[in-house]
DNA sequence: GTGAAAGCGCTAACAG
DNA sequence: CTGTTAGCGCTTTCAC
């Protein structure tokens, strides 16, 4: 028989009340009453019932974290911080993978609902559909997209300046002089997609020039894609001087489909990466590549829907956190300072 | 006001336990009385409530996972293993990392008992002190430790051969004629150190050799101790012409430390890792390592897990999953067939 | 095939 | 400071 609060009670003749009360850290009790029941609830090798517990209280204590594609350090890392902060505030994590599969997003949170949490960080696919907007406008608990955003909800965002971070890896490659910039870019079905092609259009224009869109690629952003890629534009003649990928696991197999050619890296090409996975620096060559701030994205977000859930009304804000490039061996050249020079 | 059973009930005018055998799929309704509450359940947008639900009933189809090292893509892919399964069987997840500190190890076990899970997956620090034992011995759920044991509760693990993964390397580089082999190794609070010791040991053993205690480092098994361990060994003097290491980060800072004292791979040093990463492939130069089957290890353990949840009475039953040594950058030779040679 | 009643373990509201 | 009472939403008898 498992021990409950009644048989402490039963064991030591307060009430069942009294005894939560002291479990709970509950005031106005005594402190030999207190100590005479943490004994006897030790010595049954008491445990909790939260599951009771939630029960009656409006607070589970636990949140659901809805990610994206766990293969990909970068989402460890930022489900790392969430965690970090969630222990801090004494939340526990119920985690859910949507592989990039928008239809395991919304099923994947009414499990969380069911499981009453009490907030929600996600990682959501890019639908702005009118049903979508009003599944997220209709749930009944706080909620925070980490890294990503869907329009018309934009303030539930915790963001990494996705549009600056592309737009400055492109502002060095075309001031190194490039003219034929492949661009592995991302899957539509992911916000970060729009945001980065946005920089990278926007780098053009600062120039006055076009973009040409037959260099631009958008792709799962896995590592064979950045292989195949790679392959195919050479095969097909596709010639160009530099490479900007989507994230740091399509650099890789960007990398290696440059060494299988014989190209090398930067002389032929200049590759850069986006993420800065721990990894990136050990490949060969080193990975150029943004670094995105990816424990304090999910510690961010975590922070931020702790006090949504502690305070309901509170107004939603978006946060960008800054990214910055990084210049290691994949790329030949450094950012030159941009002192006002030209739009 | 959220909609429970009672809402629908009323709202239909059958019972509270019809609506509720209707939405559990219970046998004995009739197909009308099924189809009109359904309807209700899906216009007044009904949510199960899980918790409420797993007060009454046994099972509340969640399992804890108690993870170590989170920065470790090692452990992704096992989680993602144990997703997978869960997934499959309609088990939902509580995770928590121990960042290989054993004293968060019972601390995190409780939460998740005091959450009712049904079960637990656990990768455990080595410590097989009586009081630790004693607390796995009294857990009130199944247990399956993934990848990892305790002495006396060996029969609870899905293992994957760390002995013969680190024979075949020293068989390997013993081989190859290596007389001094830098073995960083793990560290003492996991059961894989302990394994893989005793490979590295046979294969010594094997060939009449002694082993030399100053070639063998026992680290932490993060990025930085590759490094350091080859920089300080070089420091010394401390001779050698091979280096094994417990996982492929500490080979990543270990090919790092090389290249930075000129020392090329695999001339001057042949290079070994250990689990094969999805990164190791793309280091440089690209790393040999054995092969851990970890995302089999993570669907395994859940695999086993369940069972024994269905069937408390199941007997524990150990498992090693086969490993392989593979060859690719950092090695300069092959593994000959031992074909039933010395020995 | 359906309904009524009890109760899981706990917390909250109200007494005293 | 402590006890009594009620009831969270659901599942599980046990009726009919």
């Amino acid at each position: 028989m498992r021990t409950t609060l009644k048989t402490i009670a039963d064991a030591t003749g307060f009430s069942i009340n009294t005894v939560s009360r002291v479990l709970r850290n509950d005031s106005r009790i005594s402190a030999g009453t207190s100590r005479i029941i943490r004994e006897k609830a030790d010595e049954l090798g008491y445990i909790p019932d939260a599951v009771a517990s939630s029960m009656r209280s409006p607070r589970t204590k636990t949140i659901g974290v809805v990610s994206a594609d766990s293969s990909n350090p970068f989402f460890s890392e930022v489900i790392k911080g969430i965690s970090e902060k969630a222990e801090e505030l004494g939340y526990q994590m119920l985690i859910g993978n949507t592989e990039e599969h928008a239809e395991k997003e919304e099923h994947l949170i009414r499990l969380f609902l069911s499981r009453k949490v009490d907030g929600l960080i996600i990682m959501p696919s890019y639908d702005s559909s009118a049903s979508h907007l009003a599944f997220y406008a209709s749930l009944p608990v706080p909620f925070i997209f980490a890294g990503r955003y869907l329009d018309g909800l934009e303030s539930h965002s915790v963001l990494h300046g996705d549009v600056e971070g592309e737009r400055e890896v492109f502002r060095y490659l075309l001031s190194r002089g490039h003219e034929r910039i492949l661009y592995l870019s991302g899957p539509p079905c992911v916000s970060n997609t729009a945001d980065r092609d946005r920089g990278m259009a926007e780098a053009y224009a600062e120039r006055g020039l076009a973009v040409d869109e037959r260099l631009i690629l958008h792709l799962p952003g896995h590592m064979e894609d950045g292989y195949q890629a790679v392959n195919s534009a050479i095969n097909k003649g596709l010639g160009f001087t530099a490479v900007a990928c989507f994230n740091d696991i399509v650099a890789m197999g960007a990398l290696k489909g440059l060494a299988e050619n014989d190209l090398s890296v930067p002389d032929d090409a200049e590759v850069i990466g986006y993420d800065n996975l721990m990894f990136s620096q050990f490949m060969a060559p080193a990975l150029s590549t943004v670094d995105v701030p990816k424990h304090k994205l999910g510690y961010t977000a975590m922070d931020i829907l702790r006090r949504h859930i502690d305070d309901p009304s509170l107004a939603y804000e978006t946060e960008n956190l800054p990214v910055r490039l990084i210049f290691r061996d994949s790329t030949a050249g450094r950012m030159k300072r941009n002192k006002g020079g030209k739009t």
